[in-house]
DNA sequence: CCTGGCAATCGAATCGCTTCAATGTGATTT
DNA sequence: AAATCACATTGAAGCGATTCGATTGCCAGG
């Protein structure tokens, strides 16, 4: 193994002075520098993680906390994951992945162990019982998803009460009367997920203040479910003219019933998503969406904890303004009769 | 900050006699043994990962390196991911998370730091190049995947090839002459990996065996280009009575666009996907399938990282033998005419 | 010519753990 | 009672980096 002490004799410098090189930390001449990174370039030389971190109390990698929960959508949890790292990589950190079944046992031997700086933890519960002990971690951390009491934390989201509010005021506008939202599966609202219920409360709120009926229905990932769900709900709905779906795994069933119903998108029917955009576009009609930003939210994530590892103060709340596209799967609400 | 000197201190022992008790690489009294583990629980103590590793040259840390490459199936790659880490995690191994653009110099980034001990990496193409890195890298890994060239190396697979001639064999039981492939999106071809030919030259060749006609198809995930790409099949080959489909986003709109065309399951058509079990589960009708044990791959790969790690020899190949599952999405051949 | 100040570099201590040679301690054998 | 042996435990030397105070060389100002 090449150690600083190599590359040191190959440069004709103190060791120190390579460590100076590579962290920047003091002033260095150009030509040593020069010279000392030519020896590393020759030598292959890669500092020793351990020796790094045991020095410097730094180790230079990122917590991935990802407790891949029933009724999560892995795909887009792995839009997360594939964002955090890239966002990481991009800040010379690297990422270790801690999933779900280690829950606080695995914050605390990560934490407890310096293995990581930090921590980005996803799928936050309202209750969660990471949350407590996120809070007097040594390492800072930064949460996707808020709890139900965020102080102290520092939380990333889209805002999704807005989300839903926009949702329903796009239908609204369009002269939709009755409106309903299919949600996420059951297991999400039961363990009492902020994104679902945020989402729901803006969804309710909306439509009462718009003089509208709503109706709200979790709804699993099964497509049989699915279309068991969607033909219940238009029994039982007959005046109903649009529909909100913040469910990725649902949209496809969802299209497939209200095609096997003899309704049409948009004219029967208008349908928004809330989801991710590469959900959209893989799917026809294109839906109209709300945008999850997954890229940005995990981006952000990175950013706020490098903040945090640098002293730096940072926002306890950073909600992301939702933001409606319409693709054509929303029309004017037909008449009634 | 906890230390072993303190824990050492609290218990009456010297430091070493505590690593000796953490490690068990010595004979300690149970006596002094329970003392320790006590002062352990008592002050909360953990290792510190870095100066752990500089000392003892290991760093209980596997890195997974996951090039989700354009046509991988996420969530497919997701079980992958979780298998590993599951396995990894039972043997007192970290996981850290390197993904696909860092390519051959996040593999030597990883390796030359010594931040893990080993890799796992999944998505191996034929003439990968990581494969000759692999070779002559310090750590030791494993690839879920074979190469062209796979010598020096330890890989763990389906056998695909197998799983290819299974379902032919399958088919051609029931009387089937005319079946095809519907494989990977084109992508997964064009950059020649491993599972996707191999299984098309265990499907073509026992065709050619059991003197039954095969056609062959890439298939984009994209719902709609596998409508298109299943209809102009159907027409161009009016006496198919089979499709093997390996590429899980297909499964669906596969079994959609049969319902439009009025093909029924397996009245007119039998359907044989190969793909991981919960797949087939989530789908009407329940398909008939060779499965993908994810679960075993991830587990098996972590196996033999360890072993190796423990400087036992190991099978440079690993190849599952692949089991087909009977679920009713086939029948006998419909009579020509 | 000496001094003060600055920039660049060095040397040594330090981080927390593992490991190995050495030591202590009874029990067993001679 | 001395010698031997196995077992349990200790002390000190690293592992490879970072970091801080000290040192060097050089130039400007007096």
């Amino acid at each position: 193994m090449v150690t600083i002490a190599d590359v040191a004799k190959h440069a004709g410098v103190a060791p120190s002075t390579v460590s100076y090189v590579l962290t920047g930390r003091r002033a260095i001449s150009a030509r040593t520098r020069a010279k000392v990174r030519d020896s590393i370039e020759l030598l292959g030389y890669h500092p020793h993680a351990g020796a790094r971190s045991l020095a410097s109390n730094r180790a230079n990698v990122v917590a991935l906390v990802l407790p891949l929960r029933t009724g999560v959508n892995v795909p887009v949890a792995m839009r997360f994951v594939l964002s955090v790292v890239t966002a990481a990589r991009e800040r010379d950190q690297d990422v270790l992945l801690v999933t779900g079944d280690q829950g606080v046992a695995g914050i605390n031997r990560i934490s407890g162990s310096a293995m990581a700086d930090g921590l980005v933890v996803m799928d936050v519960e309202m209750h969660d019982e990471r949350v407590p002990l996120l809070r007097d971690l040594p390492q800072p951390s930064v949460l996707i998803g808020f709890p139900a009491d965020a102080t102290g934390l520092t939380c990333v989201d889209l805002d999704f009460s807005s989300a839903g509010t926009l949702c329903v005021d796009h239908l609204a506008d369009l002269g939709h009367r009755e409106v309903a939202l299919l949600g996420a599966p059951r297991a999400v609202y039961e363990r009492d997920t902020g994104f679902a219920h945020r989402t729901m409360a803006g969804f309710t709120s909306a439509a009462l203040r718009r003089g509208i009926h709503a109706t709200t229905r979790s709804c699993e990932s099964d497509p049989a479910e699915v279309t068991r769900t969607v033909t219940a709900l238009l029994a039982e709905r007959p005046a109903l003219s649009a529909v909100v779906v913040h469910n990725e795994a649902a949209i496809s069933p969802l299209l497939a019933a209200l095609r096997t119903e003899g309704r049409r998108v948009p004219e029967d029917v208008s349908i928004v998503a809330i989801c991710p955009d590469e959900v959209t576009d893989r799917v026809f009609p294109p839906l109209t969406s709300v945008q999850i930003p997954t890229e940005d939210l995990g981006q952000r994530a990175v950013e706020l904890l490098m903040a945090k590892l640098a002293r730096q103060g940072v926002a306890p709340a950073t909600l992301l303004t939702p933001r409606l596209v319409e693709r054509g799967s929303c029309g004017r609400a037909p008449l009634p009769g």
